[in-house]
DNA sequence: TTGAAAGCGCTAACAT
DNA sequence: ATGTTAGCGCTTTCAA
């Protein structure tokens, strides 16, 4: 009998009749060169023939690294999210790399405590997707020279890597849109403010108003506590029933819209026929909901994909070029576009 | 200066004046009632103090455990997975181990190699969200004695423990719900043929025709090759364009009634005055879409609930009382319940 | 080009 | 109740 046990590095150097040190080398790509080639091919052999896999925990005690990164992200359940995780898993599957995901649901000491637990595991890098303005933990990262990237959101430092959609320009194209239409008064339901995100998409929101040349009132911001549908509908209501007088709302995410379409479902409101909503992130099957919701969408998927990149340029050449990408984003256009509503100016 | 490393074991035992076996026996929970109660206290104090925490990568290599499990899925992009395995990390949480998720697209040899680099960092056991009927690996797994569950689907061999919902009176109440509504030819777009959803759900389809005195022709059964919206779309195209004769289509899981959905749509044909669908899984934000999708809702993150402690109980007691537990389903109905429409018996 | 030796940090069998 | 010892499986100086 030949296996009782796993085989290991000795067990091959012992059958190739070399010392564990030169079958290592042998078997590690990195180290190959340093023996000679007839010595890797009989080591090769050899291991193949036992079914020889490294021990991947003992060469993680052994070098601190892992081949894997943290990637944390609020709530998979919300439906932005897994096309991101995929992006990042496909891109590091490439080059043998493996991801640890870990939901945090947003909350700073479960984040705190992943990401230990994530170093303690020898972790090469993170990819987060739960950036908020103020952001200590990642400041402290990024200090200590721990390789990271940010998806979706960003801090309040523009220096740290991340990879963003353009909500400036999708902001711009959802006002255009419903500018288009006839809209003249146009509400917004803006995101938590201690996030990019957030703030972003209601400084731009303000900003296409005004290229616009439409009025930009107070009363027709309502910001939302978190991105979920109780807030937009939360949101939604107190912007019907304050008088804000508008004929459009410009939801600062998806969810916030479905809110709306609840709020306005609860009074007996249509849409877009009472009120029109457009959303953002064109999250997944949102473009299966009634009634038709038009949103920015944002390449999720591809923000995973360069966000993978950027941590994996990073791991190769520590601090080299530390970098940003924002990607576009486009307006989808959906529904029975509503035709101009001159009255409604 | 305290701190140029972080501190290991040792550094805890020399601090605490005792030996590193005697620190590792204070710290760990379960050897903790070998060593003296002051002895205890004063390791416990010298390790919070110098900010003593495990290596799990050095427990792991000693210990051939890891305090993480591996979560298989197939595709997290498909909604109806992030809910279970939030319900699986949400248990496993609570007791300070891991999931270690990973997308195989149900692809048996990314499977493979996602199970054997899962084995070789330790994880103590497996959440199969990918069973077929035929499941090579599964079986070897658990012939080898690790302990796994199924969730969701279930191979062919009854013993494995898994959790899934009651697929039978699930589709009972759908096929019901319709009968109820005046339909008397109903259709069913099966799912894959070597899933046990799939299968079951047929099966449970032909019963239900069976107890409701309904027709059950071979033509107004399509088996679909995929869990998918296109290949929802193309069985429903076939069986429009086969002219079977049915008022209703009872869609084996939701994704399938989405693709019915664009199917009647590019024919013309409206939902429900034309074709009633009901859906399954009842799969996060279906409840949005338009028009409404009545469908059957199985308990997502129960079964991601019950799935943990199950395996806990398994890794607890090995072989102890392996069992598969069945959730309840239930119909949840939507949309104006199109009145019964005796024209259509 | 290869071998020897040490050690990553921890735990557990054994001894006291 | 505590200390001794060995070793999990690997990589990496250093020496030959």
């Amino acid at each position: 009998m030949r296996c009782v046990r796993r085989p290991t590095l000795r067990d091959v150097a012992e059958a190739a009749g070399v010392h564990a040190a030169t079958a290592s080398r042998a078997l590690n790509p990195a180290t190959r060169h340093l023996v000679s080639r007839e010595t890797v091919q009989r080591v090769d052999r050899i291991a193949a023939q036992l079914g020889y896999r490294v021990n991947p925990v003992a060469r993680s005690l052994k070098t601190a690294r892992s081949a894997s990164i943290g990637l944390i992200v609020p709530d998979l359940m919300n439906p932005l999210f897994p096309p991101i995780a995929r992006g990042v898993e496909d891109v590091l599957g490439t080059i043998g790399y493996h991801a640890w995901l870990v939901n945090t649901d947003g909350d700073p000491a479960r984040e705190t405590a992943t990401v230990e637990a994530m170093r303690d595991r020898n972790v090469e890098g993170f990819v987060f997707a739960t950036a908020r303005l103020e952001h200590p933990l990642i400041d402290q990262l990024d200090a200590a020279g721990v390789p990271l990237v940010l998806v979706n959101r960003r801090t309040g430092r523009p220096d740290i890597p991340s990879v963003t959609s353009d909500d400036v320009s999708g902001v711009a194209l959802a006002a255009r849109h419903l500018h288009e239409l006839g809209h003249r008064r146009i509400a917004h339901l803006a995101g938590p403010q201690d996030l990019s995100t957030g703030v972003t998409r209601l400084r731009a929101f303000r900003q296409a108003l005004d290229d616009l040349g439409l009025e930009d009132l107070p009363e027709r911001i309502v910001v939302c506590g978190e991105w979920s549908q109780a807030a937009g509908a939360a949101a939604a209501a107190r912007l019907l029933d304050s008088g804000a007088g508008f004929t459009a709302i410009l939801a600062g995410n998806d969810l916030l819209a479905l809110g709306c379409y609840d709020a306005l479902a609860q009074r007996g409101l249509r849409c877009p026929e009472d009120v029109s909503v457009v959303g953002f992130n064109d999250i997944p099957f949102i473009d299966r909901v009634g009634p038709p919701l038009t949103s920015v969408r944002i390449p999720q998927y591809e923000i995973g994909v360069e966000a993978a990149r950027l941590l994996l340029e990073e791991l190769r050449e520590p601090g080299r070029h530390p970098r940003s990408i924002v990607l576009p984003s486009r307006l989808c256009v959906r529904g029975s576009t509503a035709p101009p509503v001159p009255s409604r100016g």
